[in-house]
DNA sequence: AAATAATATTGCAATATTACGATAAATATA
DNA sequence: TATATTTATCGTAATATTGCAATATTATTT
């Protein structure tokens, strides 16, 4: 195989998955670390920024999108990256319900 | 190529991306799920959960394991897997400490 | 309108992931 | 010790990801 059942799962296990894949790549979390960095944050930039081809980046770039964590603004004949906030919440806050939800546990076996 | 350049990003960028790696399938996601549900944790249950095969689920197990955000321990002839705490944390914070970097940015150019 | 600049898309090769049947390994029980 | 039970590993097929050169697209400038 190679695909993923997706439809056996919940929408929320789905969307959680979705978000982590597309940090799930050092490149893709370093873009979003440099869009925090820097004030203005045009395509061109991230490039340069990056070890990695321009097409590859770009790449990059469309499934940080695709998966909600950034958006691209048309800024002249250049692209205005930012973060969208409300997704990395999303992120942040299933993980913090994880936690709570972790020290409630009367018991988390083998933890020592 | 396939393979990341891993080299060439810093530390924290190659372990955040392992971790979200690591949830970037919504199997594992109710994995993860389902060993904060239930206070025994033995991975039967954990395949008789999962719409998997018994060695995909072990696949899964493994691929979390590696990452640090469970652990396993022998009981009997059974094993009993339970969620590491402090990984899921190193990520929660991770992603708490970019909320608190955007919020402090002066601007965020694309958000309207 | 032609040339320039910035980003996206296409096509493709190399590698990784996902899934599972078959089988092995480890422990428990009869 | 033989058998059953539970989990891991191996082998392999199908699919996905990563990376980049070449090229297309879009917008600006001359």
């Amino acid at each position: 195989m190679g695909a993923s059942k997706t439809d056996h799962f919940t929408d929320q296990q789905n969307r959680i998955a979705i978000l982590c894949k597309a940090l799930a790549h050092p490149a893709r979390v370093a873009i979003l670390e440099y869009l925090l960095k820097v004030n203005a944050c045009i395509c061109g930039d991230i490039v340069s920024e990056l070890p990695l081809a321009q097409p590859t980046v770009s790449q990059h770039l469309r499934e940080l999108k695709n998966a909600g964590l950034i958006q691209g603004e048309v800024e002249g004949n250049a692209i205005c990256y930012c973060i969208n906030e409300a997704t990395v919440r999303n992120l942040e806050e299933y993980l913090s319900d994880v936690l709570n939800r972790l020290n409630n546990k009367e018991v988390n076996c083998c933890e020592f």
